[in-house]
DNA sequence: GCCGTTTTCGGCCCGACTGTTTTCAGTCG
């Protein structure tokens, strides 16, 4: 057990995942920095790889290390697994000290800095002394970097043109957010002449709840001018790097956008390069290396007979690169739909012909969380009423919050009972072709669903939802679930991305005493919620039924509905 | 330091861009 903790920008930075893990793979990301610093081979790497896999555990380390699993953990040995239980029973990792004593910089903080990675830390150390960002501003300021050998002016400039966004820490930009951007820049190349074809890659492709960049490609005839237009439009702030068939820009929101303009003919191999993710990448890497080929973002390559297959990208014989279903199909498998490229397991199901068959936002015939002006929503029913009729849905279930939610305006007996003669009006008028259900998002407290008898009798389906910060989540939402006929269970790990950490809950017992008590899991679509999140929707899938609702506290936020789909 | 439907030893993904080099190391994705 440990506490939930807020420290600030740098360690809300990701999608909320336990913070216990986020510290361990912090502490194994700094000893991959000082082993690479010391110009160890291959143990950076190592610990990186750990580092990543503990960091996207979909449950607590500690957990791990309970049942003594940590060497289950991908990429984990004996000796890593050593340092992650070192630390977790002393809450030190003595390796890390006695690294962190010989060189005694903030390492973490440091290589935050654009263009500053380890080695570059450790010569600012070793000449300057600088351990920290604050050194590293006063030095560059003073000039004192442009005097060093190996360094010049532009080195100096570039530390101090992102010295502040290093200070800030690495945060995230929601999906949500980022779609509009991506969309912009997305519908300004294809409609300039410069380009052929254009497409959102990366994290966003595989729609991921937060991204850290916007990576895109390209086609172009004259590759010189296209990277004119995606260097000069209005909305660049700074152009980080221009070369023939690379750029990165960085625009409004402090966004940055990478462009890679590839040849046509190899339009599939890039896009499966750079749609990702890097784990799934090197599983298909090796998957083709297995059979003495060479996977990279030009194609597919058969170099069984190449002299030196390590050198040149175009190296032996092409066996795929136009289309990306060449490619898959050429490694003996299925095309694999973007959001599933995470290396948990799709390849060896696409290999296997077992790929499932993904949720559509054409399959979405409902919406079952949405708020109107009888709490914290800004419309009136009627008004959502008309707006899901526009958009084709079938039926909403209005779901204003009960007593006790920790907002200003709630439902009581006599709105609530205002409301159902409303929606009993509306559904009787038959002027919208959506059926109107009413419900409630009751709030879960330390003594139960404090809402009134009757209206469980009233509603077409109650929803249940927890606000708080409770001490013991997992008790309150299984007595609550055990206790009171409840039909969805509303964003159940009740996490803000970029703002509050999940609750520390035993999953599984949640989700078990969910299917033993008949009650649907929600997948909120809440750019910020995104909750249950995609992993444990994956891991809980065979014991849960899911709904996807938006709660939608605007028309306009139905629209959100495609992101708890993605 | 990790890992193995050819290995418990001998490999480890791969290429673009920058700045400062006079041929390449460092960084990034």
């Amino acid at each position: 057990m440990w506490l939930i903790v807020y420290r600030g920008r740098t360690s809300s930075a990701r999608e909320c995942i336990h913070v216990k893990n986020q510290d361990v793979a912090a502490r194994l990301r700094e000893i991959a920095d000082f082993l690479e610093i010391q110009e160890v081979e291959y143990k950076p790497r190592a610990y990186r790889t750990a580092a990543r896999n503990v960091e996207s555990l979909s449950e607590a380390v500690e957990d791990v290390h309970e049942r003594g699993e940590l060497e289950e953990i991908e990429g984990v040995g004996e000796s890593i697994a050593e340092k992650i239980a070192d630390y977790l029973e002393t809450g030190e990792m003595s390796y890390y000290e006695e690294l962190k004593a010989d060189l005694p910089i903030d390492i973490e903080a440091i290589t935050r800095v654009e263009g500053v990675g380890p080695k570059t830390a450790k010569e600012l150390y070793t000449k300057l002394g600088i351990t920290s960002l604050d050194d590293l501003e006063g030095a560059a300021e003073a000039g004192e970097i442009a005097e060093l050998g190996g360094f010049g002016e532009k080195s100096q400039q570039n530390i101090l043109d992102h010295i502040e966004q290093a200070k800030a820490g690495e945060e995230r930009m929601l999906l949500g957010r980022a779609i509009p951007i991506a969309q912009d820049i997305e519908a300004l190349l294809t409609e300039s002449d410069a380009f052929g074809r254009v497409d959102v890659v990366g994290s966003f492709r595989r729609r991921r709840p937060t991204v850290g960049d916007i990576d895109v490609l390209g086609t172009a005839s004259d590759p010189e001018s296209a990277m004119e237009v995606f260097c000069t439009h209005d909305d660049v702030h700074e152009v980080l790097a221009r070369g023939e068939t690379k750029s990165s820009v960085v625009v409004s929101g402090d966004l940055q956008v990478d462009l890679r303009i590839v040849d046509q003919s190899e339009y599939g191999a890039a896009l499966v390069y750079f749609t990702g993710s890097k784990d799934h990448n090197i599983t298909l890497r090796n998957r083709a290396i297995d059979r003495e080929w060479k996977l990279n973002e030009y194609g597919l390559f058969d170099v069984s007979e190449a002299d030196n297959p390590q050198n040149g990208q175009r190296v032996g014989e092409r066996l795929a690169s136009e289309t990306e279903e060449d490619v898959y199909d050429a490694l003996d498998l299925s095309w694999i739909p973007p959001e599933l490229r995470e290396d948990t397991s799709e390849v060896d199901a696409a290999a296997a012909g077992e790929l499932p068959e993904l949720v559509d936002s054409t399959d979405i015939r409902g919406d079952l969380q949405l708020h109107t002006d009888y709490s914290d929503g800004s419309h009136t029913v009627r008004e959502m009423a008309d707006a899901a009729d526009e958009r084709g849905l079938e039926y909403v279930l209005i779901t204003d919050h009960g007593p006790h939610a920790p907002i200003p305006r709630t439902l009581d007996s006599e709105t609530f009972d205002n409301q159902r003669v409303v929606v009993d009006e509306i559904n009787d008028e038959g002027d919208v072709d959506v059926t109107i259900l009413l419900g409630v998002e009751a709030e879960i407290t330390d003594s139960g669903l404090e809402i009134p008898e009757e209206w469980y009798e009233a509603c077409d389906l109650v929803v249940a939802g927890m606000h708080g910060l409770p001490s013991n989540p997992t008790e309150q939402l299984v007595h609550a679930l055990e206790k009171y006929p409840i039909d969805i269970l509303a964003h159940p790990s009740a996490r803000l991305i970029n703002e509050r950490e999940p609750l520390d809950l035993d999953m599984d017992a949640v989700m078990q005493t969910a299917a033993d008590e008949h009650v649907a899991i929600e997948i909120n679509a809440q750019p910020k919620r995104l909750d249950l999140n995609w992993q444990s929707i994956k891991q809980y899938r065979h014991t849960v039924s899911y709904v996807i609702s938006t709660d939608a506290h605007t028309a306009d936020e139905l629209d959100f509905m495609h992101l708890g789909v993605s």
